[in-house]
This record gives C-alpha cells, sequence and structure tokens, in this order.
RNA sequence: GUUCCGUUGGUCAAAUGGUUAAGACGGCUGACUUUCUAUCAGCAGAUGGGAGUUCGAUUCUCCUACGGAAUUCCA
C-alpha cells in the first residue's frame, strides 16, 4: 500500500446509531489500525430536515464506549477540518458550479411536486420513472431549455437544482475489494441530483468532494451503497480526481424471527398464516395449523414433521422453509426492535420528542468486549477455529480479503455467548462494586466479602444483574423452600441427618472448607448413608433452593454460625 | 416492475473440481457417587432447484427460485 490509510465513518446523525452502524466503524476502525492508519469521524448532516438533537454526541459516546476513539472528528479536529457537512457548505458550491461548467452537470428546474408527478404516473403504469439520457430533454433543465430561458431563470432566483448528467450507452468497470468486479450499463444509471435547491449539497456531492479533500484512501461502507458506487465512481472521474478503494460491507440481517415468536405472536402468526400456506402447498386444512405450529416449534425437523422425502421433495422443503419465514418477517414489527427482547443500540437512547427509551448493549449489561468480538465475527472471520478476539487482536488479524459477501443474521444468543464468556476475564472487585451499586440490599455488606462471591457465582452468570439471583443466599437465609425441590430433598430420616450434620459443623474449632469437607464427607462415607441424602437437604437449607454452588464454599462464606442457624431452621420445619 | 448484490445445518461460518463437507452458538442426551442457568462428554442437523462443461461439480457457466439493497432535492 503506498499511501497513507485514511478511512472514514460517515454517519447521518439523524438518532441512535444502530448495531449495524457500529460494524461499519469497527472494520474501518480495524483497518485503519492495521495499517498505522487513520481513523475519521465525519457527521453527514446535510439533511437539516432529519437532524436529531444529542445523535452526534451519541456517536461519539458509542465509539469511545466501544474502545475506538476517532483518530480525527468534530470534537478532535485534524487538519482537514471541519468534520461535520453543514460547516463545510461553502465549500461545496464551487465543485457542482465547475461540473457544470465542464459539461458534466447541469442545472434542473422541475419542482418537486412535478417529479412526484411523473413518478406515481410511472408507477401506476408499472414502470419507474428515472430521469437521464433518454428523457432529460422533455423536462426543464439547461440542456432541453435555451440559454437566455436558463439565465432568466437563475436571474429572478427560481427554485433549481444541479444534476450530474449521466453518460449513455457506456460500460464502467467498478472495483469492489470485498466483491471485485462489477459491470453496469450507464443507460441504466440516472441522473441524480448533485446540489439541492435549499443550497446544501446531496449525500453523492458533499461524500466525494469530502473523501477527496480529506484524503480518503479506502472507503469502506455498507452494501446500502454499492448501487451509487457508479455514480461515485463517474465523479472521481469528472473532476479529474484519484478514486479511493472501496470494501462494501455485507448487511446486518434482522434476527431469525423464529427463536423470538413467543406464545401470543405463535398463534397470531398460526391463523393468519395457515391458510396461504396451505393453499399454496396444497395441504389437509384440518391438519393446517397443527402442522405449521409444530414446524415454528422445532424447525429443524422440518422434514420428519411433513414426512418429507429429502431426496424427491428438497424443493419443497426450502419452498416451505421460506414461505413460513417470509410470513414471519411480514408479521414482526419492523420498527419496534425492543419487541424482539434485545437491543438494537449500542447506548440506551431517548427520544427528545416522543420520550421513549431505547434499550442499550451497555445499560442491558454487555460488555464492550463482547459487543465488539461478536460485531467482528459477524461479516468476518480469521479462517482459524479462534473465536475470541479482543480489540488489539482483531486489529491483527482482521483483513478485508476475509470480509464475507452475504449478509448475516444478528443472533443475540451468540453474543450472550461472548457476555459469559467475557464475564469470566472480569476483575471480581471491579464486578463487586458494580453489583453493590447494583443493589440495594448490599448496600451495608463490605465489598471484599461481596468480592469473594463474586468469585464464586460469576461461572455462571452472564450479567452482573444475574448476581443477585445466584447469590442472595450469602447475604441473608431463606425465607422459604423451593417446594419441588423439598419434595426432593426432605424425605424420612432427613431430620435426623441434619441434626448430625449440625452436630458436626458445630463441634469443628478450625472451621475452614477443607475441614468441613473432610469431616462431613468422611462422615458421609464411614456410615455409608449416600451423598444425595445429605448434601440436597444441605443446600436447601442453606439456600432454599437447589442450586448455587458448592455447598462447602457456601456453608464457609456465611460462617459457622449463620451455617448452624440455617440448618435448625430447616430442622424445625421438617 | 427495473438494476445490482447474495444463497453451505435453525443461526454465525470454514473448506474443496475427487474418501466420512471443519468449528462455534442454539437444541437434545449423558456425566459431574450434591444442585444448576456452570463445566465436561456425546448426538442430531447443511451445499435451494434445474441444465451445461467435466471421467468426476457443493466448487466453474447459464437459467430459475428465494433473500436483500437501491430505485428520494435521505444518508
Amino acid at each position: 500500500m503506498t499511501k497513507n490509510v485514511r478511512v472514514r465513518f460517515a454517519p447521518s446523525p439523524t438518532g441512535p446509531l444502530h448495531i449495524g452502524g457500529v460494524r461499519t466503524a469497527l472494520f474501518n476502525y480495524l483497518f485503519a489500525k492495521k495499517h498505522n492508519g487513520t481513523f475519521i469521524l465525519r457527521i453527514e448532516d446535510t439533511d437539516q430536515n432529519r437532524y436529531v438533537e444529542g445523535a452526534e454526541q451519541y456517536i461519539i459516546d458509542a465509539l469511545n464506549w466501544c474502545g475506538m476513539p476517532a483518530d480525527e472528528s468534530p470534537v478532535n479536529q485534524g487538519k482537514f477540518g471541519p468534520y461535520r457537512q453543514s460547516e463545510r457548505k461553502d465549500i461545496y458550491k464551487q465543485y457542482a458550479d465547475a461540473l457544470v461548467a465542464s459539461g458534466n452537470a447541469y442545472y434542473a428546474f422541475d419542482t418537486s411536486e412535478e417529479l412526484d408527478f411523473h413518478r406515481k404516473d410511472h408507477e401506476a403504469k408499472g414502470k419507474t420513472f428515472i430521469y437521464n439520457w433518454h428523457n432529460r430533454l422533455k423536462l426543464k433543465n439547461s440542456l432541453s431549455l435555451s440559454a437566455e430561458d436558463v439565465k432568466a431563470k437563475l436571474d429572478a432566483g427560481d427554485d433549481y437544482v444541479i444534476r450530474f448528467k449521466s453518460p449513455q450507452d457506456e460500460t464502467l468497470h467498478l472495483k469492489d475489494i470485498i466483491r471485485g468486479d462489477i459491470k453496469i450499463d450507464t443507460n441504466i444509471l440516472d441522473d441524480k441530483v448533485l446540489f439541492k435547491s435549499d443550497g446544501m449539497p446531496t449525500y453523492h456531492l458533499a461524500n466525494i468532494v469530502d473523501d477527496h479533500l480529506m484524503e480518503i484512501s479506502h472507503v469502506i461502507r455498507g452494501e446500502e451503497w454499492l448501487p451509487s458506487l457508479a455514480l461515485h465512481y463517474q465523479l472521481y472521474a469528472a473532476f479529474g480526481w484519484e478514486a479511493p478503494e472501496f470494501a462494501h460491507l455485507p448487511l446486518i440481517l434482522k434476527p431469525d424471527p423464529l427463536k423470538y415468536l413467543n406464545k401470543n405472536s405463535i398463534d397470531k402468526f398460526t391463523d393468519i398464516y395457515s391458510e396461504e400456506f396451505l393453499n399454496k402447498f396444497d395441504y389437509d386444512t384440518t391438519k393446517a395449523k397443527t402442522i405449521i405450529r409444530s414446524i415454528i416449534e422445532n424447525f429443524k425437523n422440518l422434514s420428519q414433521q411433513l414426512k418429507i422425502n429429502d431426496n424427491k421433495d428438497s424443493n419443497l422443503k426450502k419452498d416451505i422453509k421460506t414461505t413460513l419465514k417470509k410470513g414471519m418477517y411480514g408479521k414482526l414489527s419492523k420498527r419496534d426492535g425492543d419487541k424482539l427482547g434485545f437491543p438494537v443500540f449500542p447506548l440506551e437512547w431517548t427520544d427528545s420528542k416522543t420520550g421513549d427509551v431505547s434499550r442499550g448493549y451497555k445499560e442491558d449489561g454487555y460488555f464492550q468486549e463482547a459487543m465488539v468480538n461478536f460485531l467482528a465475527f459477524l461479516g468476518w472471520n480469521p479462517g482459524t477455529e479462534q473465536e475470541i478476539f479482543n480489540l488489539d487482536k482483531l486489529i491483527t488479524a482482521f483483513d478485508l480479503e476475509r470480509v464475507n459477501k452475504s449478509g448475516a443474521r444478528f443472533d443475540p444468543d451468540k453474543i450472550k455467548w461472548f457476555n459469559h464468556h467475557y464475564m469470566q476475564e472480569q476483575d471480581n472487585l471491579s464486578l463487586a462494586e458494580r453489583f453493590k451499586s447494583s443493589q440495594s440490599e448490599l448496600s451495608e455488606i463490605d465489598v471484599n466479602y461481596i468480592e469473594m462471591v463474586v468469585a464464586l457465582v460469576k461461572e455462571r452468570a452472564t450479567f452482573v444483574s444475574d448476581f443477585w439471583g445466584l447469590s442472595h443466599f450469602f447475604f441473608a437465609a431463606p425465607t422459604s423452600y423451593d417446594e419441588k425441590a423439598s419434595k426432593k430433598a426432605f424425605k424420612e430420616g432427613t431430620k435426623e441427618i441434619l441434626e448430625q450434620v449440625a452436630s458436626i459443623v458445630n463441634a469443628i474449632e478450625d472451621f475452614t472448607v477443607e475441614s468441613l469437607q473432610t469431616e462431613i464427607k468422611g462422615w458421609i462415607t464411614s456410615n455409608d448413608i449416600g451423598f444425595g441424602k445429605v448434601m440436597m437437604p444441605l443446600r436447601l437449607a442453606l439456600v432454599g433452593a437447589l442450586q448455587g454452588p458448592d455447598v462447602f464454599d457456601i456453608m464457609f462464606m456465611i460462617g459457622k454460625a449463620e451455617g448452624l442457624r440455617r440448618i435448625e431452621n430447616a430442622i424445625d420445619v421438617l
């Protein structure tokens, strides 16, 4: 690579940055750091109508939380500023004018209403209205009107836009690092607006001008921009600039809806969908709902449930799958990510107009490492079996060449798994502090004691918020015994056994985990009682349920006196 | 509708013109002479369909189906 690597993440401040945006930022960051380059944040706020207060700060906070602060940004200016397009407004007009002067662009006076009319009219006829070579002379612009008319309109201050003059009968060869070569016939391209009548550039113009001026070497962005690549290539050529390299990342798709259908939505779905499904696949209507329901509940055994012969009917199987899924996508609300039961934003966001609060990964207890690691593996992998990568390791391993072409479905279960993993790597004391401040019952408890508790329970916790459920019995005696567990553990003879245990514990002078273990286990073995008969009631007495870490650890932690008290309580109940 | 991109188990994914197509998540089963949401072990599960090239295709080509994106004076 001869050039200095300079990449930019260029979001629009229209609301909170969603998870897909974070991944785009991450890949930019990784690529920059891998090549000792610069990671730039540029705010693309050319559409004043969509500007949302606080969104820019949110983006910066989210980047910081992920551990990937921008080297140059509106709040950390480099020598290519300003970094907000609204503050660069004066720059763009001259470039638009230059394009008009060189014959690559032209003035257009069509109103929004007129264009809307054409679009609707075409749509009604099943066609798409395209503003380009085949009709531009029939519309109102500086190519169709006489020079005098154009001058008169401009002098009169009529609204106009500047459109790119897309060429006819050319084939463009576009390069994308991830997708290889793409050929585009220019005849299908339309004359995009570059400069709006409100005096602001559109994304396309501002983007190219800024990328050039900021000396961006690689444009790494979402696949939704791929259709614009042809225009962008032509713009660079029209300006006589060298184009950067492009990489279009695969999209992050919504999670598999199957996992998030709750009982109500399954019923609803089954009702709504059964008819269409059955008609399409010619099934017996009476069995409809049963079949669909069982398929939904266990999608894996589709063949068995439908009694499909795999070889002959595999196409049918696939059809059924896609048909069902398609239906499900339609049924699940697009707007409401929260209904799916997991956040779609890195940080919590409060809509200033409606007051609606959207959950964030941070606030839901996810570790930044887990989110970064998970996101990195959506669309990329190192080609090895290693899955655990912190940011530094990702920087070393990352390679745009290994980015996938196909879209990846977001999997909330997997990110939880990562979180559980990173939980184990967290420092116990800081976890204890977080735990303590989140639980009012702990306000008077010594943090060092909490730290020891955390050490014992964290291996089965995914979030800090799991701690209380896993450890409350370290802080307070059980007030009742789980019903099922009592039936299992409290049986005839249990009372006598617990009395024996109590006296053994009471006799121990040197109260340690080891001595407890030796004494009680020794007693069990020498009397040939059976571990379950002793350990289960003992656990129940101490915890109130059949859960938690090692019984001896619990006993030691709560102390001899408290342990004996809990055993006595259990004996009283029996 | 049109254009572009894509398609390997339920999900994320590796690999390959040639024996049994990795691994992870999730699922199921078992073990842990004490629980479990933990841990360990085991099991089930995939190259969308059709043609063509080839001795041989999941891999290359074409068609089709499906999915996604774009088609805004949005970014």
